[in-house]
DNA sequence: CTGAAAGCGCTAACAC
DNA sequence: GTGTTAGCGCTTTCAG
């Protein structure tokens, strides 16, 4: 069944305006050398049949696509998610449309087809944008010498050869662990979140140094493993009340177990931050209403996949203009601490 | 700069498999008018050399490229998020790529532009799940004709004509305040979203409808219109409280402002559900673990989203196949109501 | 300034 | 079974 509204071709305008498709293609491409009048008339006629160019086309003979492609999993993960967000505003300003995948896991082992399928779409480049959990960045080292289009990996260790753009969760941990500390808490529990996560490991690997340096110790059972979600942060921490019973803070390695952790406090008549100081990491928009308003470790993801963006672009940019390459490099953004009442023992008279 | 790794080209197989382009076509469409032996050569050389068919090639050749334009808007919103993901998974699942465009507002006016980019980039059709805010349907009627792909909207109110999907939203209030009034409570005051929203408007008619209908009756002071945010429930319960004295519950038409409204009851210490019941929309994952636990009205975004995606690729074959048409119709889903503690005041003796 | 010819990577339609 | 020719919609030489 033909369509009812066809996109005009480059052909129709040219003969509609009695002219070469060549001229065509200069004016739609801004080139000087066209008449004014041969100009304006073939001008007339695009806006007439409502034309435009088909970026498939040009692809195809340009070898130079203005696509970007996106490959992420668990975006019904506030992290992923917000990620996303910051790339299509990015993309967007910069002109670049976007191919978006995502795995159905974050191990999933197809990497190849995914990779395939963008390739085969002639993605300028690749925004990896999947967290590292487990083993699934090992393909990396089997990549057969370098692709054809530049890759930006997001959230993972930064390693040699490749562009990394990751947040430092080490120093946001550090971040936190300091302002209990300097709160008066000395017994720090922490609930982590799957150490399968490279994330989870910095954050944790925070605690621990913090406890150490400050000569308190840590101890194998003032921690529990949690899998991100608010139950398995309820269950946490019950195992964590019941195996240390000194506790007297918790720092969560997200805002949604915090959150559980707090209903569990609740329950139990744990009066926060007096009997408990709570700090999450993440600064979901939702944390400020918790009760109480929980303290955490905010981390700008927006500006993470801005970074991202425009590494990718500088890259594809410099390899199509011929210059100097890029060499790969790794950058890692800070975080703040957002102070709130979940954690504010010494100011707590006023509550 | 030439790339280290350039995708070969049909070409090259074929001359290096000895035979035609055409052949090579033949195998990788896995025709059947190809002699053993030539395929397993051919098969040999496209595995040696990892070669990809183009799909950009032959979207322009064939006329389809198995692409699916998503437009989006408010991504780092629990809603559009969590229907992006639906979108990504039937969609990878059918087996088509998705272009994505977030338009920067709900009311943007550059509809013109985000369609002229899809549309060259030939995608077969397009979602359009951006919520109906204001006029932002206005230039559907203005659409010259039928376009040259098929749309299917998603979150609107039904329309002739066109293809929509939606959550009724109107039933979903209904079932709050069907549950709210079985549960003894009478003076059922309603934050609302945005009035200019669609789905706003259905959630709070549903508040006014059923008050009317059990002899209640409604009054303008015993609703506020919020913004969505959780800041915007703090505020909205604060004047709701003040000017509706003998309010005993509130329906709220979300859970991020049901939370704001929850850390407004603790401050003025009203127990919930006893002086206070609430329930939410959404079932937002963190709302079961709200303090108390939060009564919502669920509705599956990711079901909503399954359905748009197979509903477009049908109109889709269907064009192509040259069968009949698919007329168009409107899809309606119903939600379901998660009861639990803010307004389970019969049973809270337990508590 | 403008047009004719060639070709991006692939497939449809036809020969042989 | 397989190759040849033409062409998807556009741009890039290179003439004139």
């Amino acid at each position: 069944m033909r369509r009812k509204i066809i996109r005009p071709t480059i052909k129709e305008v040219a003969s509609m305006a009695g002219v070469s498709t060549q001229t065509v293609s200069r004016v739609i491409n801004e080139r000087p050398d066209v008449s004014r009048e041969t100009r304006k008339r073939v001008q007339d006629v695009i806006e007439k049949l409502g034309y435009r160019p088909s970026a498939l086309a040009r692809s195809l003979i340009r070898r130079r696509s203005h696509t970007l492609g996106i490959v992420t999993a668990g975006l019904k993960y506030i992290g992923p998610n917000r990620t996303l967000n910051g790339i299509t505003v990015a993309a967007e300003e910069a002109g670049y449309a976007l191919l978006l995948k995502e795995l159905s896991g974050f191990d999933a082992d197809d990497n190849e087809l995914i990779f395939q399928s963008l390739l085969s779409r002639h993605v300028d480049g690749i925004i990896w944008a999947v967290p590292e959990v487990g083993k699934n960045r090992d393909w990396i080292n089997m990549l057969p010498g370098e692709l054809d289009v530049p890759i930006v990996y997001l959230t993972m260790e930064p390693r040699e050869n490749i562009s990394v753009v990751s947040i430092n969760n080490y120093l946001g941990g550090r971040l936190a662990m300091s302002h209990l500390l300097e709160q008066g808490y000395r017994h720090i529990g922490h609930i982590s979140g799957p150490l399968d996560w490279w994330e989870s490991r910095q954050r944790m690997k925070a605690w621990k140094d913090a406890l150490e340096e400050s000569g308190i110790g840590f101890y194998e059972h003032s921690w529990i493993e949690g899998n991100w979600s608010s139950s398995s942060g309820v269950q946490a921490a019950e195992k964590l009340f019941e195996q240390y019973a000194d506790l007297d803070s918790i720092l969560v390695a997200n805002d949604q177990m915090a959150l559980g952790v707090m209903q569990v406090a609740h329950q139990k008549g744990k009066r926060i931050p007096q009997d408990l100081g709570i700090v999450g990491f993440d600064d979901i928009p939702e944390s400020a209403f918790f009760w109480p308003s929980l303290t955490t470790v905010h981390q700008d993801q927006s500006n993470l996949a801005k970074v991202a963006v425009e590494e990718i672009i500088k890259i594809i940019e410099a390899e199509w203009e011929e210059s100097v390459p890029i060499s790969p490099k790794s950058i890692m953004l800070e975080t703040t601490l957002v102070v709130r009442d979940s954690s504010l023992r010494l100011a707590s008279g006023n509550k």
